[in-house]
DNA sequence: AAATATACCTGACTGC
DNA sequence: TGCAGTCAGGTATATT
């Protein structure tokens, strides 16, 4: 499923593409999305050329000098370069083609993916309220420590929010505090400045190394559909329930916390 | 304000 | 082999 790293592989396999190609038609076969994609989002797409393209979040940002197309994965969406006139797949809900000949393909079988448009995408409903990216620098540890005073919410959930930090999604939340040795059921507001600091260094760490994997994705990014478990073998917590902790051979426990399901040592994250 | 629950959707998997 | 049931998960929104 797209996390933060996979958004970012799928960005970077895009931009060279379609970056400075004008939009020659736009098909939509599907617009019942997340939300239904509005007609707007063609119309003003049509005729523009693509400037760049950026991430915000899990969003991708497809910039124009007329506005920015915003685009959501969701669980289950790849977006992916195809030859013109490639036969759609039932869950290839909308194509982009371009003057160059290249087809920016959306594929989502659970359609929980979005697309907008919007003159001023930052500024955007979805997007104006997020907190900072986890890899930038005013994501640090005195800015995690200070927004989780008084809050009892447990540490999991509270990295999980988007208001907090963007782009942790369940299974690096898992991650990181498998690395910071935090217990993910302690409460937000009762852990010391000095373990926030472990935490934010496991959040950059485990998202970098995961965007580094996903180079391996993005080799065969071209017609591919960018979906491969490309950082399965490094995790060392989420999916092994009852399998040693490769810290303290204690058995990974499960549980579950506001619907999702944590993974954790309970010897030695504390 | 903060915490918690709900809704959206379908492929993959499990058990009969 | 087929079928029904369960799970997964991002995030806006509703409810407490």
């Amino acid at each position: 499923m797209p996390e933060l790293p996979e958004v970012e592989t799928s960005r970077r396999g895009i931009e060279p593409h379609i970056i400075n190609t004008r939009v020659a038609r736009v098909i939509v076969r599907n617009r019942s999305l997340r939300w239904p994609v509005s007609k707007t989002v063609d119309r003003k797409l049509l005729g523009e050329t693509i400037t760049s393209v950026t991430r915000r979040a899990k969003y991708l940002l497809i910039n124009t000098d007329g506005g920015s197309a915003i685009l959501h994965l969701g669980m289950s969406g790849s977006v992916f370069i195809v030859d013109r006139d490639t036969p759609a797949g039932v869950h290839d809900h909308v194509d982009i083609d371009f003057d160059s000949g290249k087809t920016m393909r959306f594929r989502d079988p659970r359609r929980f993916g979005s697309l907008h448009w919007s003159k001023t995408p930052l500024q955007h409903k979805l997007l104006k309220s997020l907190g900072p990216e986890p890899l930038a620098d005013d994501f640090d540890t005195a800015y995690l420590w200070e927004k989780s005073r008084g809050r009892r919410v447990s540490v999991k959930q509270f990295i999980m929010n988007a208001q907090v930090v963007v782009g942790v999604g369940n299974i690096y939340a898992n991650e990181a505090l498998y690395l910071a040795c935090i217990n993910p059921r302690r409460a937000a507001g009762r852990i010391a400045l000095q373990r926030y600091e472990l935490l934010v260094a496991a959040i950059k760490d485990v998202l970098a190394n995961a965007i580094k994997a996903g180079g391996t994705t993005l080799r065969d990014f071209y017609g591919g559909d960018g979906e491969a478990g490309y950082f399965q073998q490094q995790l060392e917590a989420y999916g092994r329930e009852g399998e040693p902790c490769r810290r303290c051979d204690a058995p990974i426990t499960a549980i579950v916390q506001g619907q999702r399901s944590t993974y954790y040592c309970r010897q030695c994250q504390t």
